[in-house]
RNA sequence: GGCGGGGUAGCUCAGUUGGUUAGAGCAACGGAUUCAUAAUCCGUGUGCCGGGGGUUCAAGUCCCCCCCUCGCUACCA
């Protein structure tokens, strides 16, 4: 079996672990444990994702460097995340040497492989701070429907999308001063050069079909390139051979993927390049929630693709996780960090609660608080906890802890068990484990029920001895299957449970014998059941929680930052010839705009009425607002394209569209002919 | 507005290529039991399978329309 490598997606230093981040931690981790307990070289590495604007502007209202910020918080991270049980590896940072070397080795690469180039953006600057501001960085009034204090991309009110730049009153969120228009050079990925290397990579198995099926959507939209570069000041690696100019963050954060497998490496005496330069050697495993699989699923396999570099085995999306069937929200307590949750409950209810609801889908999971503490006692108290408690009495208060000399006969539960491990181990592989717990319940019951009809304290009243502690030396060995069942999602009371066994070890073997003859500890509660009021207590305390920043905005999953910035591309397409014919097809006229209109709610529209002559009339939504005013147009000649599909719009239909001119950043300009032309004119 | 995913018992969810009286766990209710962290065991479901049409001998499962919900995406024509 070849070794494997995974990963967890790295969470942005910028802010606590919450209950949504877990869903994938707890996710991955339960895989990467089953496969180390079943005997498989698996590593598991995961890092603080470090970079970015947000950083930076977060270091300097605290008035400490982004360096102490960051180091701050891996320690906090780190924390919760070993409080929470996750075993990585090695977990790193991505302002690391080794990150920045990766991060250089793959630009210069994709550079030299004609992968890059530079085009010029137009991005809101403000003066005052001295930084461009990415768009969550500018408040101010929707264009569209006039709510207040809304962010430079979209409207909370009215969901309206817009440009920063078109904002009413626009403002820097961070000082207030009205921010200004400047140009700058940025670099630029050509993503579009791996088209037909990522739709064979996508469908390669890579990926789970629901999230193909999505990136069939994005290729059908066309590959665009994307914009890697960010002007100074920025906290994050100089791009190499470009003074001012930053790597993005999301460029340099999935390479921390390898940076801490490096890391790691380095210390272990392990080669990289068998891990990341050949395929056949290991594989490869990113665990991501479905917010991030662009950048996962195009960006990053092209990237290394286009460096030389191996691309990943597997990619698998997760789903997001909502409270009591709504988003998680401050008001209503159920935005609950990592932290406040530890302070009232422990964290293996939690790892199995998500356990016995995830899939190996994108499916959103809902963490209903009052299921939760129903379905974690019932299943992991009263079922399986309460075997052992309940047959492991009679071993010590009969037979002075000492089970049965041979192993006796079990209605052959033991073998059920053994047979069943494979279905389960099956479910854990898949990622089902939802089903595997399903499964692994199953198996409680019927454990639970061969003690019911065995009655044990009835054999003891009897003074049956024998058997008596035949029975309980079957029900102790099945309650041993069941945590070596459950060893991946509760590790720490497997842990507990090797303990009061007196065994080597819980792993899962492929030869598990059933344990005899041998001394175990008295009995001790493995795990108390959930106290509903310290869940209330949970989430009172998260009520109370005022969000220590209005930057770090809720959100159910783990948040990273998206490139939202507008772009120019600056490079000519490609440009075909066409034959007459083709040309011709397209029937251009003269028209008079006999009526100009703003449209209510569209902020970049103007509603033309146009006099084509002998073809009528002819109603045109046309994208011109930010050049013309209404009135300007009026009774002036235009060209139309009277032929086009008329399309039907949010605001109307539009019958053609009228030239213009512009490179998309800065002017339009309208086709106008000259004196003496009559609309319906034929232009050719 | 467009695209996509959802809408199945009080709750959380399964339901294979359409086929017998639609399932599981939890909760609830009735009974048993008392070894066990008020745990366990047995029994109990009149669920318009979101609504309305349609195809079919037969539809939760296929087709069309609508409603609700979540996500992505849109001011471009």
């Amino acid at each position: 079996m070849r070794p494997i490598l995974v990963t967890s997606a790295l969470p942005y230093a910028n802010g606590s672990i919450h209950l949504g981040h877990l869903v994938e931690y707890v996710q991955t981790d339960i895989w990467v444990r089953f496969h180390k307990i079943r005997g498989r070289n698996c590593l598991y590495f995961c890092a603080d994702d470090t970079h970015g604007t947000p950083i930076m502007i977060r270091a300097r209202n605290e008035g400490i460097t982004p360096e102490a910020l960051v180091e701050r918080i891996y320690v906090e991270h780190k924390t919760d995340f070993r409080d929470f049980l996750i075993g990585f590896d090695h977990y790193h940072s991505t302002n690391s040497e080794e990150n920045k070397i990766l991060s250089e080795e793959i630009y210069l690469a994709n550079r030299k492989a004609g992968h890059i180039h530079t085009a010029s953006v137009m991005q809101a600057y403000c003066a005052k701070d001295g930084i461009f501001l990415p768009d969550r960085f500018i408040r101010g009034s929707c264009p569209s429907c006039g709510a207040l204090d809304q962010y430079g991309d979209s409207c909370e009110v009215c969901s309206a999308t817009y440009s920063p730049l078109d904002l009413n009153e626009a403002r820097c969120s961070l000082c207030g001063t009205p921010p200004e228009e400047r140009e700058s050079e940025h670099y630029f990925f050509n993503l579009s050069n791996f088209e037909s290397f990522l739709k064979e990579w996508t469908h390669s198995g890579a990926l789970q079909v629901q999230m193909a099926n999505k990136l069939s959507e994005w290729f059908n939209e066309g590959l665009k390139a994307w914009d890697i570069s960010r002007d100074g000041p920025y906290f994050g690696f100089e791009i190499p051979d470009a003074p001012g100019k930053y790597f993005y963050v999301w460029l340099d954060a999935p390479v921390g993927y390898m940076a801490a497998s490096w890391s790691y490496f380095k210390q272990h005496g392990i080669e990289f390049d068998r891990y990341w330069r050949q395929p056949d050697q290991v594989e490869v495993y990113h665990f991501i929630g479905k917010d991030i699989l662009y950048f996962h699923t195009l960006f990053w396999p092209a990237m290394l693709k286009g460096a030389g570099f191996r691309t990943p085995t597997g990619v698998f999306a997760h789903g997001f996780l909502t409270v009591n069937g709504q988003k998680m929200s401050k008001s209503r307590g159920t935005f609950i960090t990592a932290r406040s949750y530890l302070q009232q409950l422990d964290p293996e209810y939690l790892r199995y609660y998500y356990a016995a609801k995830l899939g190996k889908g994108v499916d959103d999971i809902d963490l209903n608080l009052d299921d939760f503490i129903q379905r974690v006692n019932s299943d992991l108290v009263g079922k399986v906890v309460n075997l052992a408690s309940r047959t492991a009495g009679f071993i010590h208060k009969h037979f002075q802890g000492q089970l049965s000399r041979d192993y006796p006969e079990d209605r052959g539960l033991f073998k059920l068990f053994l047979d069943e491990m494979k279905t389960i181990a099956e479910f854990y592989h898949e990622r089902e484990f939802a089903r595997a717990m399903r499964a692994i319940m199953n198996l409680a019951d019927h454990a639970n029920r061969y003690v019911e009809e065995k009655a044990p304290w009835t054999l003891a009243r009897d003074n049956h001895l024998k058997e008596l502690q035949e029975t309980c030396t079957v029900a102790l060995n099945l309650f041993r299957l069941l945590m070596v069942l459950l060893h991946p999602v509760l590790p720490s009371m497997a842990e507990k449970t090797r303990v009061f066994l007196n065994l080597q070890d819980m792993n899962w073997t492929a030869t598990l014998l059933p344990i005899t003859d041998t001394v175990i500890q008295p009995f001790r509660p493995l795990m108390q059941r959930v106290d509903p009021k310290k869940v209330a207590a949970m989430v009172a305390a998260s009520m109370e929680e005022t969000p220590p920043s209005a930057h770090s905005a809720p959100s159910p999953v783990p948040v990273l930052p998206v490139a939202t910035e507008k772009r120019v591309d600056e490079k000519p397409s490609e440009s075909q010839t066409i034959d007459m014919d083709s040309f011709m097809a397209v029937d251009l006229r003269v028209a008079k705009v006999i009526q100009a209109e703003t449209v209510t709610g569209a902020d970049k529209l103007l509603r033309l009425v146009l006099d084509v002559g002998p073809l009528g009339v002819r109603n045109v939504l046309a994208g011109i607002r930010s050049a013309y005013m209404p009135e300007q147009l009026l009774g002036r000649l235009v060209v139309l394209v009277a032929n086009l599909q008329p399309r039907k719009m949010k605001f109307g239909v539009s019958e053609g569209m009228v030239l213009a001119a512009g490179d998309g950043a800065g002017g339009l300009f309208l086709l106008s002919a000259d004196s003496g032309a009559q609309p319906g004119m034929r232009i050719k």
